[in-house]
DNA sequence: CTCGATACTAAGAAGTTCTTAGTATCCCGT
DNA sequence: ACGGGATACTAAGAACTTCTTAGTATCGAG
């Protein structure tokens, strides 16, 4: 049995903020295999499993999301990892300069 | 054999960072069983195998580190999750609201 | 060169996820 | 109300991964 529920916490928010609908349609986008998707999927949205690193890692690109916000506990940091990544290089630059002068 | 070696990259930095002087006592201040930790962190150093996450909840733990920092790519991502993980509320707040008006 | 500490490895034991084969539930159209 | 399709969910064994044991290798200090 998985330990914590991060994973299947934000799996569903990140589900939700893409508009996908249903469980399964999440692991097509990362190409996981169609026969056995849906329970595999099901098994991480109800944290019954753990996906392993690499599984994670086809699902965090299948959702245009960053990786770390799926083992991201804290909402605030959660909201910021995302954001970031939406960011041009020069907004990176700028926030990155910003959190140094804090 | 463990896909991407982002943690074992992560560990080394968190490892520096905090000075500590072999890869087992990492595995020490996690609290992971004695008799084994000295191969375990080894493998993960290395990245032959990769952590489940409850073992790196633990190391995260004891190296005081965020636990997405550890699943983070990106290096100037890694960096800002880092910093956010030693601000105050306050701090925090403004930063949130900074990233918003970008 | 020897010692202690640290790093590393192979291979089987132990534990986890993944697949298969379903059942359950929800919602919509008739 | 009923049937059908889509979605959600579960048990249990197969498949695969990590974890443990039992070492060897390497490095630096004396």
């Amino acid at each position: 049995m998985a330990g914590t529920s991060i994973i299947a916490k934000r799996l569903q928010q990140a589900r939700e903020r893409a508009g996908i609908s249903s469980q399964a349609k999440v692991g097509l986008l990362a190409r996981l295999q169609v026969s056995s998707v849906s329970p595999r999927m099901n098994q991480y949205f109800k944290s019954k499993h753990a996906p392993k690193l690499s599984t994670m890692v086809l699902i965090a690109a299948g959702l245009k999301t960053p990786l770390p916000y799926f083992y991201c506990e804290d909402d605030q940091l959660a909201d910021l990892i995302l954001k970031f990544g939406s960011l041009d290089e020069a907004q990176k630059k700028q926030l990155l300069d910003f959190v140094d002068k804090l």
